[in-house]
DNA sequence: CCTAATCCCTGTAAGC
DNA sequence: TGCTTACAGGGATTAG
């Protein structure tokens, strides 16, 4: 469930926490999340030193002093807790040299992690659109983007080859706030809506990274809290209450097997 | 090539 | 109460 916002929080709280930190020892509860060999995993962190965290679209990525990468995924339930306690959905102890203990917890494993040379190894790195806070993403590139395609503009949002980063949560906040249908043919977006757009999904995001991200179940910062962005989601998961503009009731759809939140009244 | 559907997983909640 | 089913939805893969 982390998104951008969600991985964003991850990654500044980890900045804090593990910066020049040596891996002494890495204990492996489940080799699922690895999708390869514990062994060398391990051999190829120990020692090494952590220079930097940083994302990427919903990745997070280390640089060591070997100049390798440690990449995490956390995708849907992982979580990167720094002086936890160990549960049942830990799945990877990393422990530094000073005592200091970051545990990678996974409910339902469907995260993964790695030491690569080159972040190009992992696909998802090649596949990745813009992010959204660079000059790249500008309102021209959106329109461009759209204009291509006859795809609901729901959909297009949540494809990564077109921007980085969102995810379900964001994809119906950041259309209700531009008050345009997830149905809507991306094609079929006007200019004016095509400029609103671009706005609201940089806003939106941003918004939500300063209150730390949303916690729908799993999610979770760098200290194991929760994020604070919940109570200002204004369409998702409130389907049957009241839309926050116009007060008619927000539906569910589904879209490409996963469910929409939105306002018919508002979003057009 | 393009797009939608399916799969990978586990835990919670709803329904019978 | 206890069992079954639906649902959560990131990203790779498969199917159409």
């Amino acid at each position: 469930m982390p998104e951008l916002p969600e991985v964003e929080t991850i990654v500044r709280d980890l900045n804090k926490f593990l910066l020049n930190k040596t891996f002494s020892d890495v204990i492996v509860h489940d080799d699922l999340v690895l999708g390869g060999p514990s062994d060398e995993f391990v051999q190829r962190l120990k020692g090494q030193t952590v220079k930097k965290i940083f994302r990427r679209g919903k990745a997070v990525a280390m640089p060591l002093a070997s100049e390798e990468f440690l990449v995490a995924q956390p995708m849907m339930t992982g979580q990167l807790v720094f002086n936890a306690s160990e549960d049942k959905h830990t799945r990877i102890t990393f422990i530094f040299s000073d005592g200091a203990k970051l545990l990678y917890n996974d409910q339902r494993r469907f995260g993964r992690l790695r030491v690569v040379k080159n972040l190009n190894e992992i696909k998802y790195f090649n596949i990745l659109g813009p992010e959204p806070f660079s000059k790249e993403f500008t309102s021209e590139y959106v329109r461009k983007a759209l204009k291509k395609t006859a795809r609901p503009i729901k959909n297009l949002l949540l494809d990564h080859t077109f921007v980085a980063g969102i995810g379900n949560i964001y994809a119906c906040e950041i259309l209700f706030h531009a008050g345009v249908s997830p149905k809507r043919p991306a094609c079929r977006v006007s200019p004016f809506k095509v400029d609103v757009m671009h706005r609201e999904i940089i806003r939106v995001l941003r918004e939500a990274i300063t209150f730390r991200g949303s916690s729908i179940r799993n999610y979770r910062d760098g200290s194991g809290q929760k994020g604070k962005f919940n109570q200002h989601l204004a369409v998702y998961g409130r389907q049957g209450l009241p839309c926050p503009r116009c007060q008619s009731l927000i539906q569910r759809i589904v879209q490409s097997a996963r469910s929409t939140f939105y306002c018919v009244r508002c979003q057009k």
